[in-house]
DNA sequence: TGGCTGAGTATGTGAAAATAAACTCAATTC
DNA sequence: GAATTGAGTTTATTTTCACATACTCAGCCA
């Protein structure tokens, strides 16, 4: 039986079409990193960057969006800010990455692995990403909890402990 | 030695922000898959949706702009049209995902499992993804070559085959 | 022959986002 | 005390987006 028909309680009714998708992972990751120039923020602090000036001459984005942005990514605890002082001037703001940031690298990754993929320049792509003890090239990858790969059309998506239907009076 | 250092070919210059970052294949992808809609258009697809009223009514996207992010996903390969013909009815469009289309999963996977230990609501995900064969939860994780897992901390970007300088005379 | 349906296209308007360029501000050096 | 620098803010213009509604179009059915 398909997973999604295990909550279909209405037998007119679609519950892939009918379930209230405001609590979707996907679209409430989105709404914070989805914004232009987020994720290129990211991939440059995840590069090595972390000065205002840094992002804005790598980027070449506008400053007032480059500093809404990093505001956002500091209230949301994916940045956060310490100072550096160069000497021979004042101390100044710096952005580092969080731990909750680090968790969205596996995102940024595929996006990276399907670009190289599919939209790379005919030599290559112009950045690898290898593991730092041995040297070998990294990857991202779907497994299932025994550890096992699973292909993306293995995987069956099934109504979760949150799942609602919309505007009906639900499980 | 800093991997970025080893294309440092001017000493003032810093190859991380003197680089050219147009071929970036994260900065490729989103254009493709960066504006708003498109993913959780494939998000449906995933779930199983393929109509053009079943997207209307599960996401309430504008028809205009559903029109046009179906159109350019099909144009890019990720999308493919085919034809369902209900009974009594005369044949329709339909869109299913290609295999270039699956090979984003791991992309929006890495949002949808942050999103999960980030922003969901209290009693847990809306959705959850399990092996089709085994049952088992799923998840994106990030190995090396030699099947390794690899911490995002753990990995080293490097200059590739397409690496550039920006209007220098690059490598 | 006329109505129904799904899949769009066309149009117009208001809101939001992106961009560009000028301006501010505080410490630090000259 | 004037100039400099990095890190922003402000303001104005342009572009895109969102939304609603109306319209089209092709076949099926009565």
């Amino acid at each position: 039986m398909d997973a999604w028909t295990e909550v279909l309680l209405d037998p007119g009714m679609d519950p892939r079409l009918d379930r209230d998708t405001s609590n979707c992972s996907i679209a409430r990751t989105l709404e914070i990193v989805g914004e232009k120039w987020t994720i290129l923020i990211l991939r440059e602090v995840w590069y090595g960057s972390s000065r205002f000036s840094d992002f804005e001459r790598v980027l070449g984005c506008p400053r007032n969006l480059l500093a809404t942005r990093l505001r956002m990514l500091v209230e949301e605890g994916i940045l956060a800010t310490e100072t550096y002082k160069e000497p021979g001037s004042r101390s100044r703001p710096k952005y580092v990455i969080t731990p909750k940031g680090m968790d969205l690298v596996p995102a940024v990754m595929g996006l990276l692995q399907w670009g190289d993929r599919y939209r790379a320049d005919p030599e290559g792509p112009a950045v690898l990403a290898r593991h730092r003890e041995c040297g070998a090239h990294v990857d991202v990858q779907i497994r299932c909890e025994l550890g096992h790969p699973v292909e993306a059309k293995d995987i069956e998506s099934v109504p979760g402990p949150a799942f609602r239907m919309r505007s009906s009076e639900g499980a």
